[in-house]
Formats: structure tokens, C-alpha cells, sequence
DNA sequence: ACAATATATTCCGTATGCGTAATATATGCA
DNA sequence: TGCATATATTACGCATACGGAATATATTGT
């Protein structure tokens, strides 16, 4: 019997490893006093640096969230001045999301704190093993949704 | 400029994949019938099929759960009827966690779901490749770990 | 024996994400 | 035109994990 130890299974590994990147995120931009600016941010961020005024659903689709996970994430970037909610005048049911010029200001130093906390966690793997490893997690990913949609 | 794409950042990856592990987890679970148990639970019975009756701490140090995590945790696997808490007779601070008797019958068919649903989200990925990618989890985890503790 | 310190748990608030159901609005087809 | 269906969002409850403060009990050094 192989004995199974709780630590090293792949759902601990994994599990393990997302809790410290959002911790360390945290911290991160704690550290930097962006304190308004919480991990889960980041996606819809980083989309709407991008593209700015996108309704809730493509805004979902970009970050990777259902619609129903970014009710709350939106009120709580609202909340936290960096985007607010607009109707959209071409389609009633719906809402244009923007940045605040708050939400476009961070980006810069967002970005800065991202970069120093992704060379932190990563400092000890080698840029060919973390490439595979992502190639991993994105086969998996890929493979769900496969199952999925 | 490196165009940022919220969807092929390594913290999106990993936390989707642990996400979309959850849900398979999840989903096994309740087509086996066993809608008790849920994934947060595997790290805790696992340690204690191993070993019964575990103070909070240790058990949390083997699932790999903060003290104040294991709280809530363990009130629902008590509530679901797979562990219970027992006074410690060596040391009135601490409490003994134990399995029932219903939580020593899922040992097997959990078991069961949890290699099933594994096969089913590696099914894409060689043997290699994963081995490689955990490692590369194993170091990040490390590398947090040597830093923070 | 006692005060100072350490340990074990719990409590509480916060963050994060999901699924299901409800609501409002659009659209398409007879 | 008018109903059936589709789409966009929100509401709500649940699960999961943390960190910091509070509480109870041990242990230790003098």
C-alpha cells in the first residue's frame, strides 16, 4: 500500500501554491500601500487596462469568472473606488464596466508588485521547468473544459 | 510591452486548476453518493486514517491547515457525522479528533473517487510532465515555507 | 508558589468563488 | 403582434481559508 501522505498529494501542492501567490500578492501590495487593490482584482484589472467599458459577461469571460462570482467581485471593486458600473445604452439588460481614474492610475505600480512577487515565488524554479509546469496546469485546464463546454 | 493576457497568468492558471479540481472532487463525491463529504474534508480524513485521534493542531499540520482554519473545518465534518472532537485527558487546552465510525466506512469509496476523478483530470498529461510540475509546486511550497517559517 | 510566557482552540470578520433561482430585458418566430 | 426562448445581472446560501484577538490551560524560571 502506497501511503498517502495529505501534504504531497497534487490537490494539496496546488491548493498550497494558489493560497501563497494570493497571499503573497497581498502582502505585496499591502507593502506598497495598495491596499484598496485586493488579488481577486487583478484579472478584471489587467482586462480592463486593456479594454475599458466591457459588460459584466465578457468581463467574466476575460478573467476567468462566472457572472455570478463577479456581482460580488465588482461591488467590492466599487466599493474600493476602482470601477463602477454603467448602463449600457444599446442593450437595457446590461451594464458597461469602467475603470475609475483611481483603477487606471494603479496599473503601473499594480504591475510593478505583481512582477516583484511572481520573481519572488519564483525564484528558485528555472524558467524551462515553470514553462513546463504551466504547460501542465493548461492541458488540465484545457481538458476541463473540453469536459465541460 | 508583453501583452498581459489574464488567462495565461500563472495565478490564474493555478487557481483555476485547483478550482476545477474542487469541482471534479465535488462532483465524484456526489455521484458516488457520498454527499457528506466534501473536498476540504480529504486532507483531514486522510491524516486521520492514518492516525486517529489527533489534536487540532497536529492534524492541521498534517492536512496543511492554519489552527483557526481547522475550526470551522472540523465543525462540519462533525456536523456531517465523520469525526467528532474528545476532551484530552494529558492536557485540559486540547481536544482529541477522532473518526466515527461512518468515517472510517468512506475510507474506501472516497479513495475510489479520488484516484477516478485524478485519472480523469491527468488524463492529458504524461506521467513525466506531471511529476515534473509537482516538483516545481514542491519548490514553490518550499520556497515559501523557508521564507516565511 | 507565582508571575511570565507558551500553547491549544475558538471567535469573528473578510475574501473568494460556485451553483441555482429570480428578475429584467431582448429577440425570434408563428 | 405576442408568446416562447435567450441573455444579462443579481440575489442568496454554501464552502473554503486566512489573520488577529480572545480565552483557557500549561509550563517554566526564579
Amino acid at each position: 500500500m502506497t501511503d498517502i501522505v495529505p501534504l504531497d498529494h497534487p490537490y494539496y501542492l496546488l491548493s498550497r501554491t494558489t493560497l501563497i501567490m494570493t497571499s503573497a500578492f497581498r502582502k505585496g501590495l499591502t507593502s506598497a500601500n495598495i491596499t484598496h487593490v485586493k488579488p481577486a482584482y487583478l484579472g478584471v484589472l489587467i482586462a480592463l487596462w486593456q479594454e475599458d467599458g466591457l459588460k459584466v459577461i465578457e468581463l467574466g469571460r476575460r478573467a476567468g469568472l462566472e457572472p455570478s462570482s463577479m456581482t460580488g467581485l465588482l461591488d467590492r471593486m466599487e466599493r474600493d473606488g476602482l470601477a463602477f458600473r454603467s448602463a449600457d445604452p444599446n442593450d437595457r439588460r446590461s451594464q458597461l464596466i469602467y475603470l475609475t481614474d483611481e483603477g487606471r492610475n494603479v496599473k503601473k505600480p499594480v504591475l510593478d508588485v505583481v512582477d516583484e512577487v511572481m520573481g519572488e515565488i519564483f525564484r528558485d524554479v528555472s524558467p524551462d521547468d515553470l514553462c513546463r509546469a504551466l504547460k501542465v496546469l493548461r492541458q488540465i485546464i484545457d481538458n476541463a473544459n473540453g469536459r465541460t463546454n
